[in-house]
DNA sequence: TGGATCAGTTTGGTATATCAAACAGAAAAT
DNA sequence: ATTTTCTGTTTGATATACCAAACTGATCCA
């Protein structure tokens, strides 16, 4: 149960970390981590072994953290120790609805201000989905699908709406990981609800595009609920 | 420059503060002072005279102003001092179409999980609302309507959907004391919506109360609009 | 043998110290 | 008089120190 630190990038020395602090640094390495599988539902995150990890004291780690479970990320239990949520059933159904609702919007708001720069990279990332999963490499192929959408909410021009469903992605990040390592998700036409998404961007169409993510999110969520039932079974919070 | 603290309540002695720790209650302390006009737009918010003011050491109210501004209720300009946004047109324009798309879904979602306990809730609170406007009391009128909006959606049964809003309403809050001070939203017919919805609870009828919450909230968008148009003039990004 | 209690350890929470970047104001040079 | 520069001050960022609550495990008592 200390293998987490195994992926994570110490933050120490050079690293040219983009702008910002250490905080900020902190929490978006945290952040990779939940979406690229280096902590899984219910592990529990300690200030000083994350502090050990990346390098640094822990006083921007405490803040990353906090500020994590503000975001919902992560839940803080008995208002101490910091943990990955273990999504349950109905948790993750809630969670589909709302960026069935968000991302629905994002779609359209980005059909209409669709530049040819947003749709070539849409088409790139895409290609990069396929590619992915054509070569079984399935938890790559996670990471492109969610910048397809990420990507495609940021077209819609709303840093509000963007912050919104970056979050929920955050939610979702952990158990679709461990969904996803076990080549559990095949997300067999989601294909088709991309290239629909991109074909309506072509035509602004924001009807269709709405429709078309609005498809492919909730198509995906059928598998990863079986799952999430064959996992926990239908009773048990979720929560310890 | 400095009377900000004029209105924060300190934290330190008693303080039966609810649950939690100091970051969380300094966190709660500042969205007070941001839903309620002690912080203006524009302010600028230092650690070490929120720490004074609030009896506690620097550290807590770093960390409760780094997550508001995760949550986008505060800019951190230059990736240094943190400041109150100051709402443009258009980021005012984006936050009410976010709150018709997301306070919508959670009034079709109260009208269907509706209870009794519920609709008197929202039916007292409305009555304190129609009561303070009748006073000419348009600030506690203010606090009452948020009250009514929120509770509305933390009837959704969705603790995400409500996180959502209550950020939304967050990034509101200071614009609207500014309005609200000046008098200048009169918000005629709110009246008729939020009884519309109350009606739509009891029937259960989703959609009905999806398109009233919709109704009430495009509606009052309008005059504080003309307001920040008066305001800021249609140039001039916010930020500087 | 089983449960309660107590000590040692872990770990979160907060205060303090320290550092460096930004800032402001005064003095100096053009 | 205007601009530049230099210095003292403010203030954000981070590390460290310290405390108290929680946890662990062993011992002691029934």
């Amino acid at each position: 149960m200390k293998e987490n630190s195994g992926q994570l990038t110490r933050l120490e020395d050079d690293r040219a970390s983009a702008q910002g602090n250490r905080s900020h640094a902190v929490s978006e390495e945290i952040k990779r981590g939940l979406m690229t599988g280096v902590f899984r539902p219910g592990d529990k995150l300690t200030i000083r072994e994350l502090a050990g990890s990346l390098g640094v004291s822990p006083t921007p780690v405490r803040e990353a953290l906090v500020q994590l479970a503000a975001e919902g990320a992560l839940t803080q239990i008995a208002g101490r120790s910091f943990v990955v949520p273990e999504l349950t059933v109905e948790s993750y159904e809630d969670l589909r609805r709302l960026r069935v609702l968000i991302e629905g919007e994002g779609a359209g708001r980005a059909a209409e201000n669709a530049t040819k720069a947003v749709i070539d990279r849409l088409t790139r990332i895409h290609d990069e989905l396929i590619t992915a999963k054509g070569a079984e490499n399935y938890k790559e192929a996670m990471v492109w699908n969610q910048r397809f959408h990420l990507e495609l909410c940021a077209a819609a021009n709303s840093p509000r709406l963007l912050r919104i469903v970056e979050g929920l992605w955050l939610q979702m990040g952990p158990i679709l990981n461990v969904l996803y390592e076990r080549r559990d998700v095949p997300a067999t036409e989601s294909r088709h609800c991309h290239l629909t998404v991109i074909d309506a961007l072509v035509a602004r169409d924001a009807d269709l595009a709405r429709q078309a993510i609005q498809e492919d999110i909730s198509g995906s969520a059928g598998a990863i609920l079986n799952n999430l039932d064959h996992q926990y079974g239908q009773k048990d919070g979720g929560r310890r």
